[in-house]
RNA sequence: GUGACCAUAGUUUAACGGUAAAACUGCGGAUUGUGGAUCCGCUAUCGAGGGUUCAACUCCCUCUGGUCACCCCA
Protein backbone atom coordinates (compact mmCIF):
# COMPACT_ATOMS: atom_id res chain seq x y z
CA UNK A 1 0.00 0.00 0.00
CA UNK A 2 2.77 2.37 0.78
CA UNK A 3 4.92 1.22 -1.92
CA UNK A 4 1.76 2.05 -4.01
CA UNK A 5 1.52 5.21 -2.73
CA UNK A 6 5.57 6.29 -2.73
CA UNK A 7 5.64 5.27 -6.61
CA UNK A 8 2.51 7.69 -7.47
CA UNK A 9 3.79 10.42 -5.41
CA UNK A 10 7.27 9.25 -7.66
CA UNK A 11 5.44 9.48 -10.73
CA UNK A 12 4.12 12.87 -10.28
CA UNK A 13 7.22 14.64 -9.09
CA UNK A 14 8.71 13.20 -12.44
CA UNK A 15 6.11 14.62 -14.60
CA UNK A 16 6.11 17.73 -12.81
CA UNK A 17 10.11 18.42 -13.36
CA UNK A 18 9.96 17.25 -17.10
CA UNK A 19 7.22 20.01 -16.98
CA UNK A 20 9.67 22.50 -15.64
CA UNK A 21 12.17 21.11 -18.44
CA UNK A 22 9.75 21.67 -20.93
CA UNK A 23 9.35 25.00 -19.56
CA UNK A 24 12.75 25.96 -19.05
CA UNK A 25 13.81 24.45 -22.55
CA UNK A 26 11.31 26.70 -24.26
CA UNK A 27 12.69 29.48 -22.03
CA UNK A 28 16.20 29.19 -23.51
CA UNK A 29 14.62 29.12 -27.86
CA UNK A 30 13.08 31.93 -27.22
CA UNK A 31 15.97 33.36 -25.86
CA UNK A 32 18.39 31.64 -28.47
CA UNK A 33 16.21 33.98 -30.30
CA UNK A 34 17.03 37.21 -29.34
CA UNK A 35 19.94 39.14 -30.34
CA UNK A 36 23.25 38.10 -29.14
CA UNK A 37 24.55 39.11 -26.82
CA UNK A 38 21.41 38.26 -25.12
CA UNK A 39 20.56 40.29 -21.95
CA UNK A 40 20.08 38.40 -18.81
CA UNK A 41 17.49 39.22 -16.22
CA UNK A 42 18.83 40.65 -12.87
CA UNK A 43 18.59 37.41 -11.30
CA UNK A 44 20.07 35.20 -14.09
CA UNK A 45 23.32 37.95 -13.47
CA UNK A 46 23.42 37.30 -10.45
CA UNK A 47 23.22 33.87 -11.04
CA UNK A 48 26.16 34.05 -13.25
CA UNK A 49 28.53 36.55 -10.66
CA UNK A 50 27.79 34.85 -7.73
CA UNK A 51 27.31 31.57 -8.49
CA UNK A 52 24.22 29.31 -7.07
CA UNK A 53 24.24 29.76 -3.70
CA UNK A 54 26.40 27.30 -2.06
CA UNK A 55 27.78 25.70 -4.87
CA UNK A 56 31.69 25.47 -5.42
CA UNK A 57 33.13 25.56 -8.55
CA UNK A 58 32.86 22.23 -10.23
CA UNK A 59 34.14 20.24 -13.14
CA UNK A 60 31.63 19.69 -15.71
CA UNK A 61 30.05 16.47 -15.98
CA UNK A 62 32.67 13.85 -17.99
CA UNK A 63 35.54 16.28 -17.97
CA UNK A 64 38.90 15.23 -16.45
CA UNK A 65 41.57 17.97 -15.17
CA UNK A 66 44.88 16.41 -16.02
CA UNK A 67 46.92 16.40 -12.92
CA UNK A 68 50.69 16.83 -12.44
CA UNK A 69 51.10 13.47 -11.44
CA UNK A 70 49.17 12.18 -15.16
CA UNK A 71 51.54 13.99 -16.85
CA UNK A 72 54.56 11.55 -17.36
CA UNK A 73 51.90 9.57 -18.78
CA UNK A 74 50.64 11.83 -20.58
CA UNK A 75 54.17 13.54 -22.30
CA UNK A 76 55.36 9.27 -22.54
CA UNK A 77 52.06 8.54 -24.98
CA UNK A 78 52.53 11.79 -27.22
CA UNK A 79 55.82 11.24 -27.59
CA UNK A 80 55.32 7.49 -28.30
CA UNK A 81 52.90 8.68 -30.81
CA UNK A 82 54.99 11.30 -32.46
CA UNK A 83 58.17 8.75 -32.77
CA UNK A 84 55.91 6.22 -34.64
CA UNK A 85 53.92 8.59 -36.89
CA UNK A 86 57.22 10.42 -38.02
CA UNK A 87 59.55 7.26 -38.22
CA UNK A 88 56.94 5.82 -40.89
CA UNK A 89 56.64 9.80 -42.64
CA UNK A 90 53.36 10.89 -41.03
CA UNK A 91 52.89 15.03 -41.20
CA UNK A 92 51.62 16.18 -38.67
CA UNK A 93 48.03 17.63 -38.83
CA UNK A 94 46.40 20.09 -36.49
CA UNK A 95 42.69 21.09 -37.27
CA UNK A 96 40.54 23.20 -35.08
CA UNK A 97 37.84 21.40 -32.43
CA UNK A 98 34.92 23.80 -34.27
CA UNK A 99 34.23 22.65 -37.71
CA UNK A 100 30.79 23.37 -39.73
CA UNK A 101 28.05 20.94 -37.86
CA UNK A 102 27.36 19.76 -41.66
CA UNK A 103 30.74 18.72 -42.25
CA UNK A 104 30.87 15.91 -39.16
CA UNK A 105 26.78 15.20 -40.06
CA UNK A 106 28.02 14.28 -43.69
CA UNK A 107 30.52 11.74 -43.14
CA UNK A 108 29.80 10.60 -40.24
CA UNK A 109 26.52 10.13 -40.97
CA UNK A 110 22.67 10.63 -39.80
CA UNK A 111 21.12 7.71 -38.14
CA UNK A 112 24.51 7.32 -36.04
CA UNK A 113 24.62 7.51 -32.42
CA UNK A 114 28.31 10.13 -32.49
CA UNK A 115 25.84 12.45 -34.41
CA UNK A 116 22.54 11.84 -32.90
CA UNK A 117 23.32 11.61 -30.11
CA UNK A 118 26.62 13.16 -28.94
CA UNK A 119 27.82 15.70 -30.58
CA UNK A 120 28.08 19.03 -28.88
CA UNK A 121 26.37 21.17 -31.56
CA UNK A 122 25.17 24.94 -31.44
CA UNK A 123 24.59 27.92 -33.09
CA UNK A 124 27.45 30.65 -33.07
CA UNK A 125 27.09 34.19 -32.48
CA UNK A 126 26.96 34.93 -36.31
CA UNK A 127 23.83 32.14 -36.74
CA UNK A 128 26.34 28.82 -37.98
CA UNK A 129 25.74 26.10 -36.90
CA UNK A 130 29.10 24.45 -35.36
CA UNK A 131 29.89 21.05 -33.58
CA UNK A 132 33.16 20.28 -31.93
CA UNK A 133 34.61 17.43 -33.27
CA UNK A 134 33.45 14.11 -32.08
CA UNK A 135 36.33 12.44 -34.53
CA UNK A 136 39.37 13.40 -36.55
CA UNK A 137 38.50 12.05 -39.88
CA UNK A 138 36.21 14.42 -41.20
CA UNK A 139 38.28 17.59 -40.34
CA UNK A 140 41.05 15.49 -42.06
CA UNK A 141 39.24 15.25 -45.07
CA UNK A 142 38.15 18.96 -45.44
CA UNK A 143 41.92 19.64 -44.88
CA UNK A 144 42.66 17.45 -47.90
CA UNK A 145 40.14 19.01 -49.93
CA UNK A 146 40.56 22.28 -49.18
CA UNK A 147 44.33 22.64 -49.03
CA UNK A 148 44.51 20.72 -52.55
CA UNK A 149 46.37 18.07 -51.19
CA UNK A 150 45.46 15.39 -54.11
CA UNK A 151 48.21 17.55 -55.82
CA UNK A 152 50.93 16.22 -53.16
CA UNK A 153 53.05 12.99 -54.23
CA UNK A 154 50.30 10.01 -52.95
CA UNK A 155 49.57 8.82 -50.33
CA UNK A 156 49.25 11.62 -48.54
CA UNK A 157 49.81 10.46 -44.46
CA UNK A 158 49.18 13.08 -41.52
CA UNK A 159 48.38 11.99 -38.04
CA UNK A 160 47.22 14.19 -35.75
CA UNK A 161 46.55 14.11 -31.59
CA UNK A 162 44.14 16.02 -29.51
CA UNK A 163 40.69 16.60 -27.84
CA UNK A 164 37.69 15.47 -29.13
CA UNK A 165 33.87 15.29 -27.55
CA UNK A 166 31.30 13.22 -27.21
CA UNK A 167 28.04 13.98 -25.01
CA UNK A 168 28.55 10.39 -23.91
CA UNK A 169 27.52 9.09 -19.92
CA UNK A 170 30.70 8.77 -18.92
CA UNK A 171 31.83 5.42 -17.50
CA UNK A 172 35.54 3.57 -17.11
CA UNK A 173 37.57 4.70 -20.04
CA UNK A 174 35.01 7.08 -21.55
CA UNK A 175 34.71 10.73 -21.21
CA UNK A 176 32.87 13.74 -22.55
CA UNK A 177 36.29 15.66 -23.66
CA UNK A 178 38.80 12.63 -25.15
CA UNK A 179 41.93 12.59 -26.89
CA UNK A 180 42.55 10.51 -29.63
CA UNK A 181 45.51 9.45 -31.43
CA UNK A 182 44.94 9.59 -35.12
CA UNK A 183 46.41 8.84 -38.29
CA UNK A 184 44.93 9.00 -41.87
CA UNK A 185 46.36 7.95 -45.33
CA UNK A 186 44.64 9.53 -48.35
CA UNK A 187 45.10 8.62 -52.15
CA UNK A 188 46.08 5.00 -52.35
CA UNK A 189 43.95 2.23 -52.97
CA UNK A 190 46.46 -0.66 -51.59
CA UNK A 191 46.77 -3.14 -49.46
CA UNK A 192 50.44 -2.55 -48.12
CA UNK A 193 48.25 1.13 -46.61
CA UNK A 194 45.72 -0.94 -45.06
CA UNK A 195 48.32 -3.00 -43.02
CA UNK A 196 50.98 -0.22 -42.58
CA UNK A 197 48.71 2.15 -40.41
CA UNK A 198 47.71 -1.48 -38.48
CA UNK A 199 51.13 -1.94 -37.59
CA UNK A 200 51.67 1.98 -36.67
CA UNK A 201 49.04 1.40 -34.40
CA UNK A 202 49.87 -2.04 -33.44
CA UNK A 203 53.82 -1.19 -32.70
CA UNK A 204 52.54 2.53 -30.82
CA UNK A 205 50.91 -0.10 -28.46
CA UNK A 206 53.57 -2.25 -27.97
CA UNK A 207 55.99 0.30 -27.48
CA UNK A 208 53.82 1.60 -24.50
CA UNK A 209 54.39 -2.02 -23.34
CA UNK A 210 50.65 -3.04 -23.80
CA UNK A 211 50.06 -6.35 -25.61
CA UNK A 212 47.62 -6.50 -28.44
CA UNK A 213 45.36 -8.48 -30.86
CA UNK A 214 44.16 -6.60 -34.00
CA UNK A 215 41.00 -7.64 -35.15
CA UNK A 216 40.17 -7.69 -38.93
CA UNK A 217 37.06 -8.03 -41.43
CA UNK A 218 36.22 -6.63 -44.50
CA UNK A 219 32.47 -4.99 -44.75
CA UNK A 220 33.29 -4.61 -48.82
CA UNK A 221 31.84 -2.12 -50.66
CA UNK A 222 28.51 -0.36 -49.83
CA UNK A 223 26.61 -2.53 -52.50
CA UNK A 224 28.00 -5.41 -51.00
CA UNK A 225 26.70 -4.31 -47.78
CA UNK A 226 23.36 -3.12 -49.09
CA UNK A 227 22.93 -6.48 -50.58
CA UNK A 228 24.30 -8.35 -47.17
CA UNK A 229 22.22 -6.28 -45.56
CA UNK A 230 19.14 -7.55 -46.94
CA UNK A 231 19.86 -11.31 -46.52
CA UNK A 232 20.57 -10.65 -42.67
CA UNK A 233 17.82 -9.20 -41.94
CA UNK A 234 15.60 -11.30 -43.48
CA UNK A 235 17.33 -14.46 -41.56
CA UNK A 236 16.56 -12.37 -38.31
CA UNK A 237 13.28 -11.44 -39.36
CA UNK A 238 12.43 -15.37 -39.06
CA UNK A 239 14.79 -16.06 -36.13
CA UNK A 240 12.88 -12.93 -33.92
CA UNK A 241 11.57 -14.97 -31.68
CA UNK A 242 14.39 -16.72 -31.03
CA UNK A 243 16.57 -12.97 -30.12
CA UNK A 244 16.61 -10.96 -27.07
CA UNK A 245 14.80 -7.75 -26.81
CA UNK A 246 17.88 -5.68 -27.81
CA UNK A 247 18.39 -7.71 -30.59
CA UNK A 248 14.85 -7.06 -31.66
CA UNK A 249 15.38 -3.63 -31.49
CA UNK A 250 18.64 -4.02 -33.65
CA UNK A 251 16.78 -5.71 -36.42
CA UNK A 252 15.29 -2.32 -37.56
CA UNK A 253 18.13 0.08 -36.25
CA UNK A 254 21.19 -1.60 -37.02
CA UNK A 255 21.22 -5.12 -37.84
CA UNK A 256 24.89 -5.33 -37.96
CA UNK A 257 25.21 -4.77 -34.63
CA UNK A 258 23.23 -7.82 -33.39
CA UNK A 259 26.20 -10.18 -35.05
CA UNK A 260 28.06 -8.71 -31.64
CA UNK A 261 25.26 -9.43 -29.10
CA UNK A 262 26.49 -10.80 -25.51
CA UNK A 263 23.07 -12.72 -25.04
CA UNK A 264 23.74 -15.89 -24.19
CA UNK A 265 20.55 -17.09 -25.86
CA UNK A 266 20.63 -15.52 -28.75
CA UNK A 267 24.49 -17.25 -29.56
CA UNK A 268 23.51 -20.39 -31.69
CA UNK A 269 20.47 -18.05 -33.93
CA UNK A 270 23.52 -15.15 -34.58
CA UNK A 271 25.97 -18.03 -35.54
CA UNK A 272 24.40 -19.28 -38.06
CA UNK A 273 23.48 -15.74 -39.06
CA UNK A 274 24.84 -15.22 -42.84
CA UNK A 275 28.23 -13.54 -43.13
CA UNK A 276 28.92 -10.89 -44.78
CA UNK A 277 32.50 -12.51 -46.29
CA UNK A 278 30.32 -14.53 -48.55
CA UNK A 279 28.76 -11.50 -49.60
CA UNK A 280 31.80 -9.38 -50.43
CA UNK A 281 32.68 -9.46 -54.75
CA UNK A 282 35.77 -11.47 -55.61
CA UNK A 283 37.72 -7.74 -55.97
CA UNK A 284 36.95 -7.23 -51.98
CA UNK A 285 37.69 -10.51 -50.98
CA UNK A 286 41.40 -10.63 -52.73
CA UNK A 287 41.62 -7.01 -51.24
CA UNK A 288 41.46 -8.02 -47.65
CA UNK A 289 43.11 -11.33 -48.50
CA UNK A 290 46.49 -9.31 -49.19
CA UNK A 291 46.12 -7.47 -46.37
CA UNK A 292 45.85 -10.03 -44.75
CA UNK A 293 49.33 -11.08 -46.47
CA UNK A 294 51.22 -8.22 -45.61
CA UNK A 295 50.19 -8.37 -41.32
CA UNK A 296 51.50 -12.44 -41.70
CA UNK A 297 54.42 -11.01 -43.29
CA UNK A 298 55.07 -8.08 -40.74
CA UNK A 299 54.55 -10.63 -37.89
CA UNK A 300 51.30 -8.74 -36.57
CA UNK A 301 49.05 -10.93 -34.40
CA UNK A 302 45.73 -10.95 -35.63
CA UNK A 303 42.04 -12.83 -35.41
CA UNK A 304 39.32 -12.49 -38.37
CA UNK A 305 36.22 -11.39 -36.74
CA UNK A 306 33.57 -11.48 -38.92
CA UNK A 307 30.97 -9.67 -37.12
CA UNK A 308 33.04 -6.75 -36.47
CA UNK A 309 30.94 -3.47 -38.12
CA UNK A 310 31.90 -0.01 -37.22
CA UNK A 311 29.92 2.30 -36.51
CA UNK A 312 30.33 5.50 -38.40
CA UNK A 313 28.92 5.27 -42.32
CA UNK A 314 32.09 6.11 -44.35
CA UNK A 315 33.84 2.82 -44.13
CA UNK A 316 34.72 0.87 -46.87
CA UNK A 317 36.19 -2.35 -47.78
CA UNK A 318 39.16 -3.18 -44.29
CA UNK A 319 38.24 -2.30 -41.07
CA UNK A 320 40.15 -3.28 -37.56
CA UNK A 321 39.74 -2.90 -33.84
CA UNK A 322 42.74 -3.29 -31.62
CA UNK A 323 42.13 -5.00 -28.46
CA UNK A 324 44.27 -5.39 -25.25
CA UNK A 325 45.40 -9.19 -24.77
CA UNK A 326 45.46 -9.47 -20.81
CA UNK A 327 42.38 -8.12 -19.68
CA UNK A 328 38.95 -8.64 -20.94
CA UNK A 329 36.21 -6.78 -18.71
CA UNK A 330 34.07 -4.46 -19.80
CA UNK A 331 33.07 -3.36 -23.09
CA UNK A 332 35.84 -0.46 -22.88
CA UNK A 333 38.66 -2.36 -23.85
CA UNK A 334 38.57 -1.30 -27.52
CA UNK A 335 41.92 0.92 -27.80
CA UNK A 336 41.95 1.50 -31.30
CA UNK A 337 39.44 0.96 -34.53
CA UNK A 338 39.41 2.40 -38.15
CA UNK A 339 39.47 1.10 -41.60
CA UNK A 340 39.47 2.19 -44.97
CA UNK A 341 36.75 5.09 -46.67
CA UNK A 342 37.38 5.31 -50.24
CA UNK A 343 34.27 6.98 -50.77
CA UNK A 344 34.24 9.88 -48.51
CA UNK A 345 36.19 12.36 -49.98
CA UNK A 346 34.29 12.17 -53.16
CA UNK A 347 31.04 12.41 -50.93
CA UNK A 348 32.04 15.75 -49.94
CA UNK A 349 33.26 17.03 -52.92
CA UNK A 350 36.74 16.13 -53.52
CA UNK A 351 38.37 14.55 -56.12
CA UNK A 352 37.75 10.76 -55.76
CA UNK A 353 40.48 9.58 -53.44
CA UNK A 354 40.47 5.96 -51.83
CA UNK A 355 41.86 6.64 -48.24
CA UNK A 356 42.30 4.49 -44.70
CA UNK A 357 42.81 5.73 -41.40
CA UNK A 358 42.56 5.01 -37.83
CA UNK A 359 42.12 6.33 -34.01
CA UNK A 360 43.50 5.41 -31.09
CA UNK A 361 41.85 6.48 -27.59
CA UNK A 362 44.74 7.76 -25.25
CA UNK A 363 42.44 7.95 -22.12
CA UNK A 364 42.08 3.63 -22.25
CA UNK A 365 45.73 3.58 -23.31
CA UNK A 366 45.69 5.83 -20.06
CA UNK A 367 44.01 3.50 -18.28
CA UNK A 368 46.38 1.16 -18.92
CA UNK A 369 49.37 2.56 -17.93
CA UNK A 370 47.72 3.57 -14.47
CA UNK A 371 47.56 0.59 -13.93
CA UNK A 372 50.92 -0.94 -14.68
CA UNK A 373 52.13 1.99 -12.82
CA UNK A 374 50.41 0.69 -10.15
CA UNK A 375 51.34 -2.98 -10.30
CA UNK A 376 54.82 -2.00 -10.22
CA UNK A 377 54.62 0.85 -7.70
CA UNK A 378 56.31 -1.42 -5.32
CA UNK A 379 59.15 -2.38 -7.12
CA UNK A 380 60.48 0.56 -8.89
CA UNK A 381 62.71 2.38 -6.44
CA UNK A 382 62.29 6.37 -6.16
CA UNK A 383 64.55 7.94 -8.24
CA UNK A 384 66.71 10.02 -5.88
CA UNK A 385 68.10 12.63 -8.06
CA UNK A 386 67.84 16.55 -8.13
CA UNK A 387 69.58 19.39 -6.23
CA UNK A 388 67.85 22.17 -4.17
CA UNK A 389 68.78 25.64 -3.63
CA UNK A 390 68.12 26.86 -0.20
CA UNK A 391 68.81 30.81 0.87
CA UNK A 392 69.30 32.52 3.83
CA UNK A 393 68.62 36.06 5.11
CA UNK A 394 67.44 38.87 2.42
CA UNK A 395 70.52 39.36 0.81
CA UNK A 396 70.90 35.82 0.13
CA UNK A 397 67.16 35.57 -1.24
CA UNK A 398 67.46 38.32 -3.59
CA UNK A 399 70.87 36.34 -5.10
CA UNK A 400 68.68 33.42 -5.36
CA UNK A 401 66.60 33.69 -8.85
CA UNK A 402 69.56 35.35 -10.42
CA UNK A 403 72.03 32.01 -9.48
CA UNK A 404 69.17 29.98 -10.26
CA UNK A 405 68.51 31.56 -13.96
CA UNK A 406 72.74 31.11 -14.46
CA UNK A 407 72.59 27.44 -13.49
CA UNK A 408 69.39 26.77 -15.33
CA UNK A 409 71.50 28.19 -18.79
CA UNK A 410 74.46 25.60 -17.47
CA UNK A 411 71.69 23.17 -17.52
CA UNK A 412 71.15 22.34 -14.11
CA UNK A 413 67.50 22.34 -13.12
CA UNK A 414 66.60 23.07 -9.66
CA UNK A 415 64.17 22.76 -6.87
CA UNK A 416 63.68 25.88 -4.29
CA UNK A 417 61.37 27.59 -2.39
CA UNK A 418 61.68 31.42 -2.01
CA UNK A 419 58.12 31.97 -0.19
CA UNK A 420 59.88 29.97 2.99
CA UNK A 421 62.69 31.96 5.01
CA UNK A 422 63.57 29.16 7.67
CA UNK A 423 66.13 26.74 6.87
CA UNK A 424 64.93 24.28 8.59
CA UNK A 425 61.43 24.77 6.30
CA UNK A 426 63.45 24.29 2.82
CA UNK A 427 65.64 21.60 3.87
CA UNK A 428 62.27 19.60 5.21
CA UNK A 429 60.75 20.31 1.51
CA UNK A 430 64.74 19.61 0.08
CA UNK A 431 63.71 16.06 1.76
CA UNK A 432 60.41 16.04 0.05
CA UNK A 433 61.60 16.00 -3.05
CA UNK A 434 63.94 13.43 -2.55
CA UNK A 435 67.34 15.67 -4.22
CA UNK A 436 70.81 14.41 -3.54
CA UNK A 437 72.02 17.88 -2.48
CA UNK A 438 70.92 21.03 -0.90
CA UNK A 439 72.77 24.18 -2.01
CA UNK A 440 73.09 26.47 0.85
CA UNK A 441 73.37 30.47 0.20
CA UNK A 442 73.52 32.64 3.70
CA UNK A 443 74.73 36.20 4.64
CA UNK A 444 78.23 34.66 4.85
CA UNK A 445 78.54 32.58 1.67
CA UNK A 446 76.85 36.04 -0.20
CA UNK A 447 79.99 38.07 1.44
CA UNK A 448 82.67 35.04 0.81
CA UNK A 449 81.27 34.64 -2.72
CA UNK A 450 80.93 30.86 -1.70
CA UNK A 451 78.03 28.41 -1.12
CA UNK A 452 77.55 24.98 0.87
CA UNK A 453 76.84 21.74 -0.86
CA UNK A 454 74.78 19.72 1.32
CA UNK A 455 74.69 15.59 0.94
CA UNK A 456 71.08 14.89 1.88
CA UNK A 457 71.90 11.48 2.58
CA UNK A 458 75.26 11.48 4.23
CA UNK A 459 74.71 15.02 5.84
CA UNK A 460 78.31 16.11 4.18
CA UNK A 461 78.32 19.96 3.92
CA UNK A 462 81.35 21.14 1.89
CA UNK A 463 81.88 24.58 1.01
CA UNK A 464 82.76 25.65 -2.23
CA UNK A 465 83.62 28.40 -4.65
CA UNK A 466 80.61 29.93 -6.32
CA UNK A 467 82.55 30.09 -9.78
CA UNK A 468 83.63 25.88 -8.99
CA UNK A 469 79.95 25.06 -8.33
CA UNK A 470 78.75 24.04 -11.87
CA UNK A 471 82.08 21.51 -12.36
CA UNK A 472 81.51 20.43 -8.70
CA UNK A 473 77.85 19.75 -9.45
CA UNK A 474 78.60 17.97 -12.70
CA UNK A 475 81.28 15.97 -10.92
CA UNK A 476 78.61 14.75 -7.81
CA UNK A 477 75.67 14.39 -9.89
CA UNK A 478 77.23 12.26 -12.62
CA UNK A 479 78.73 9.96 -9.99
C1' G B 1 19.37 7.69 -23.40
C1' U B 2 18.25 3.12 -19.52
C1' G B 3 19.49 0.65 -14.92
C1' A B 4 22.32 -0.48 -10.22
C1' C B 5 25.32 1.27 -6.25
C1' C B 6 27.40 5.56 -3.90
C1' A B 7 28.23 11.04 -1.89
C1' U B 8 31.22 13.04 5.67
C1' A B 9 37.99 17.69 6.10
C1' G B 10 42.81 18.05 0.35
C1' U B 11 42.84 12.24 0.59
C1' U B 12 41.18 7.51 2.85
C1' U B 13 37.71 6.02 6.23
C1' A B 14 34.43 6.24 11.31
C1' A B 15 30.13 7.24 14.40
C1' C B 16 25.16 8.67 15.98
C1' G B 17 17.66 10.70 15.31
C1' G B 18 19.98 15.52 19.66
C1' U B 19 24.87 20.42 16.35
C1' A B 20 30.84 15.30 13.83
C1' A B 21 35.86 11.06 15.20
C1' A B 22 40.61 9.36 13.31
C1' A B 23 44.77 8.46 10.01
C1' C B 24 47.65 10.56 6.15
C1' U B 25 48.69 15.17 3.68
C1' G B 26 49.05 20.58 3.99
C1' C B 27 50.10 25.07 6.89
C1' G B 28 52.14 27.16 11.62
C1' G B 29 55.04 26.19 16.05
C1' A B 30 58.60 23.52 20.05
C1' U B 31 64.21 30.44 21.78
C1' U B 32 65.47 32.98 15.68
C1' G B 33 72.03 29.29 10.13
C1' U B 34 70.48 22.82 9.10
C1' G B 35 65.86 17.97 6.90
C1' G B 36 64.16 12.62 7.33
C1' A B 37 62.05 11.30 14.44
C1' U B 38 58.72 13.11 18.28
C1' C B 39 55.15 16.53 20.32
C1' C B 40 51.47 20.70 19.94
C1' G B 41 47.99 23.85 17.22
C1' C B 42 44.93 25.04 12.71
C1' U B 43 41.79 22.96 8.65
C1' A B 44 34.27 19.95 7.39
C1' U B 45 28.22 25.39 6.75
C1' C B 46 28.46 16.19 6.65
C1' G B 47 27.23 17.42 -2.53
C1' A B 48 22.59 21.06 -3.42
C1' G B 49 17.36 21.84 -2.55
C1' G B 50 12.94 20.28 -0.22
C1' G B 51 10.04 17.06 3.22
C1' U B 52 9.07 13.95 7.95
C1' U B 53 10.40 15.23 13.26
C1' C B 54 10.44 19.01 19.21
C1' A B 55 15.33 17.73 16.85
C1' A B 56 18.50 15.07 10.77
C1' C B 57 24.88 14.34 8.76
C1' U B 58 21.79 10.12 10.18
C1' C B 59 14.84 8.62 7.58
C1' C B 60 12.05 10.12 2.70
C1' C B 61 11.87 12.76 -2.21
C1' U B 62 14.09 15.68 -6.18
C1' C B 63 18.40 17.52 -8.43
C1' U B 64 23.65 17.40 -9.20
C1' G B 65 27.95 14.57 -9.36
C1' G B 66 30.85 9.86 -9.06
C1' U B 67 31.49 4.56 -10.08
C1' C B 68 29.88 0.38 -12.86
C1' A B 69 26.92 -2.16 -16.51
C1' C B 70 23.66 -1.65 -20.90
C1' C B 71 23.52 1.26 -25.38
C1' C B 72 27.38 3.03 -28.33
C1' C B 73 32.28 3.90 -29.19
C1' A B 74 38.20 5.05 -28.74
Amino acid sequence: MLKKHMKKIKKTAKSITKKRAEVSVKKIIQEEKRPIPAALSEEEEQLIVKGPKGKLPSLLRGMKDVLPKDWPHWKKIYHTAEGIAEAYGFGYLETPVLEEASLFIRSIGRGTDIIDKEMYVFEDRDGTRVGMRPEFTAGAVRAYISHGMHTLPQPVKLWSFGQLFRHDRPQAGRYRQLHQFNCESFGAHDPAVDAELIVVAYNFLRDLGIETTVQMNSIGTPEDRQNYLVELTGYLRIKRSYLCEDCKKRITRNPLRALDCKNESCRPTLEEAPQIVDWLSEASKNYFMKVLEFLDELEAPYTLKPTLVRGLDYYTETVFEIYEDSVVEGQQSALCGGGRYDLLVGELGGPPTPACGFALGVERVMTILRRKAEENKDKVEKPVGGVFFAHLGEQARRRTLKMIEDLRRDGVVLHHSLGKTALKAQLELADKFGVAYTLILGQKEVQDGTIIIRDMESGIQEIVDQKKLKSELEKKTRV
